[in-house]
DNA sequence: CATTTTGAATACTGACTAGTAGATTTATCA
DNA sequence: TGATAAATCTACTAGTCAGTATTCAAAATG
């Protein structure tokens, strides 16, 4: 994971204190090169997204850029390169939205609610990449594997973590949290399979509404027979 | 869809009746080719659901079986044609399951319950099927494509309209009906992502956990200020 | 046992595409 | 402006693989 910034095209880096704005150059340089990287990118989601990934040719990719493929080339080793570099973008994303919310407070249905609601949004937001990634996990690299299989485990665990709160304070009732935490991994990951753009939903409703059903599934049902709690 | 059994391999059927026991002969033979079609598929989904459809070559299929590519064209008119029938597999499995459980009757819950579990069931043991159909979409010809969306289609229209007879007899309570049934289509299709044979749970386990998940989501949650029902 | 039919293998073609070497243009700077 | 370096392109190679024409083998048939 780390910086990703990977400035390849540089082989020689000359003098480099030519002149006395060669600082400045040499950060303006890194923004260009940043940007084409950025362009490559999300040519190649946009691509990788409609068509597969192995459907896809770097020539294809080219010419949505309205270049030639040794300009790929420049900016990343190998087609497998680019792929890895959109996977990682997209759990950059998903680790971004995680850390985030960690970081908030309020009961164990609060966050739950917020966990699914935000990490809903940050998958429809990346909708291409998050179907990349989990479409062509085989075509990855064990390393890359590994990383999505992590981020996977990270946040079932901390559901699960967050569910046995929720339990402990009497807020939740759940049978099984495990299979609870699959079940509330499924309604996010599963999001970009039902949700259309431009339907009946905004991307924020539909989060709202999917939050409001993860947490009716495990919150304490408070049977007739018993008085009012709390 | 229909009948699938698509004998190819009889390009001239010589004089059909030139002994008395022809017919035997001729579904013998029948027999024989499905046998054969049926372990060229079965290769082929092992394969496929490990490396993906296009990073599994032919021979890689043909030789799993220890045969040869032209082996799998006297049964298949080509690679994509494999797909598809495992495609079409995997639907007919799913829409068998459907109309089982359409037969059943009960309360919405219990009927809601029963096609969460049966369901998951089917998905999980036809697991290779069920991830290569979903993951192998954009390979598919449009034709093919469109029975899979029917399918879900099919699925989200009786579960939404399981949800709302349940709204009507006071058992469910729903802000958003769609919204609930693409949950629950989500804990199905998301199952074969979580699932480890072998594991703490058997399938069926998982399967009645997932169901009981699925109906506290939607069940109706009596408060304290109300009295028991029914 | 000769003959036809069917099933499968060998050995090929043709198309495609990831990746690259070298030419060429464009920018940089003295 | 002329020299140098960087960025991009043209044109190619080498390998892969779906699909096929042809040959060989083995049943079935009479």
């Amino acid at each position: 994971m780390a910086d990703s910034v990977q400035r390849k095209p540089r082989a020689r880096r000359a003098a480099e204190d030519s002149s006395p704005r060669s600082g400045e150059r040499e950060s303006m340089r890194d923004l260009v090169s940043q940007l084409k990287r950025d362009r490559i990118v999300s040519a190649a989601v946009d691509l990788f997204y409609r068509q597969g990934y192995a459907g896809t040719t770097l020539d294809e990719v080219a010419k949505a850029l309205g270049m030639t493929k040794p300009f790929i080339y420049q900016y990343f080793g190998s087609k497998n390169d680019l792929l890895a570099e959109i996977c990682s973008r997209a759990i950059r994303h998903a680790n971004d939205a995680l850390n985030r919310l960690l970081s908030q407070q309020g009961s164990p249905g609060d966050k739950l609610s917020a966990i699914v609601r935000e990490f809903i949004l940050s998958v429809l937001n990346n909708q291409a990449n998050a179907v990349i990634y989990s479409r062509e996990e085989t075509e990855l690299a064990p390393k890359d594997r590994e990383m999505i299989r992590q981020l996977r485990r990270d946040f079932d665990r901390r559901v699960v973590a967050l569910l046995e709160e929720g339990i402990a304070r009497g807020e939740f009732a759940i049978a099984d949290v495990r299979v609870a935490s699959f079940a509330i991994a499924s309604m996010v990951g599963w999001a970009p399979v039902w949700f259309r753009a431009g339907g009946r939903l905004t991307k924020e409703e539909a989060a709202d509404r999917m939050a409001a059903l993860a947490l009716s599934m495990v919150a304490v049902k408070r049977t007739a027979t018993e008085g009012p709690r709390a």
